[in-house]
DNA sequence: CATCTGAGTGAACGGTGTTCAGCGAAAGTG
DNA sequence: CACTTTCGCTGAACACCGTTCACTCAGATG
């Protein structure tokens, strides 16, 4: 039974007025979307406000969207391309300590520019695991691309002997460099503006928590290189 | 105007029948919201079925708790004095380093033992608490307050000069010591069970990942520390 | 005993995410 | 051109949500 969208040979139909009507609104919505979730949060910005932003009823949104979790993570998906490119330009450093460490960095500037997405990403509880859905499904798992970026480097690493001896298990390792990047990010998203907790620049916490991993890691090695680096390059 | 409960004399005035009755009811309210915000998160969890789960009406929970934040808050008070109780418990530690690895130590062990808690002490989006809201007599002190406790050692490390030269912003090294202990057990609460992150055993992970960063604040002095002790006091 | 107090009730209010019968204009067909 | 089909969208619902409030009535007070 085809359609005018999708024929049933599988070539490209001549756009019509109705569905580039709704390439627009889908396009507007998501628009309205992003502003209300990098507003009011996740949870604060309701359909109903999203839809009046976007000049439409809220029914009209799930003709697009299945729910309002789809929404944000079709809204994700755009941002994605983000740290997608910033990690692989990371692929072309050579060293792969210095690689490792670039990583982190485009890992925590992806973070604190894009809090709301981060924390749905990282910091939610996931309701369940559904292998099929979720993973594979899904044009690749950006999560699983990235952890396994990271892991190919922490291995050619642990492989030069770049880290200490006694950092030699892979699995362990690499995840520590994901928490190095982690842990002060998702705090600052947590508690950036509680009062209790004085934040300086994040950006430059978050640094510094890399780069004391990255020395734990090597024994100082890394210091040395980025130093030398510096004083060689100037 | 002098009530049973609070007489103007300020003398503890002799339970009644009533104020034992209250005092039971609060508790058993602030149990069922503990296994809501628990087992379902803030935000999934609603004052209808925390008041189902306590035996009473949700306008009931409103004569012992402003709002669903205060429920919140008054429930977290009572974690985290578990959780100032391991930290401060490090304070008969005389080296201020080793003390500092102690505390992170103790915070992971917390953090592990008690998943659901910790989940909802550092990990959920959490509506912005007013200062006053919260125990003033806590914060900043470093026998209640863990985090004041860890600064206060912190701040003995750079008096002591334990930490390498660039390290010497107070807030700042100590969010990385909270990073380093934070990042690599949130990531294991939120992906221990995801089947595409192998995680070993994550206590051996989590201390790993302090270790590290103390070795990277104090140029690798952290390691030979203990090892030094370690030989000295086998 | 009469009086007062206050913990708890139950219905309501305005919000939320989501669903769905039906509308009407665009697209397809003869 | 006229007829039929398609489908994006509306508007009204549904079942929840946090919160409020007039009211009740058992227990404390005098």
């Amino acid at each position: 039974m085809p359609t005018a969208n999708q024929p049933a040979d599988g070539k490209p139909a001549a756009p019509t007025q109705r569905t580039r009507d709704k390439a627009q609104s889908r396009t507007r919505m998501l628009a309205a979307a992003r502003r209300m979730f990098q507003r009011h949060g996740f949870e604060a910005a309701s359909m109903r406000q999203i839809a009046k932003a976007a000049k439409c009823t809220p029914g009209a949104l799930y003709v697009h969207f299945a729910d309002k979790r789809e929404l944000l993570v079709a809204m994700m998906d755009e941002d994605f391309a983000l740290l997608s490119a910033g990690i692989t330009a990371c692929a072309s450093i050579a060293d792969p300590v210095l690689r490792l460490s670039e990583t982190g960095r485009a890992y925590v500037r992806f973070a604190l520019e894009h809090p709301q997405h981060y924390r749905m990403l990282f910091m939610t509880q996931k309701p369940t695991i559904e292998p099929e859905s979720y993973c594979e499904i899904k044009h690749g798992n950006p999560d699983k691309d990235g952890y396994a970026f990271m892991r190919e480097t922490v291995r050619q690493c642990i492989e030069q002997g770049r880290f200490l001896a006694r950092y030699r298990d892979l699995e362990m390792v690499t995840q520590s460099c994901w928490a190095s990047a982690h842990g002060f990010v998702s705090l600052y998203i947590n508690y950036g503006e509680d009062p209790w907790v004085e934040f300086g620049e994040p950006l430059a916490g978050a640094y510094a928590c890399l780069d004391m991993h990255m020395d734990g890691l090597t024994g100082g090695e890394f210091s040395r290189l980025v130093s030398s680096q510096r004083g060689g390059n100037p």
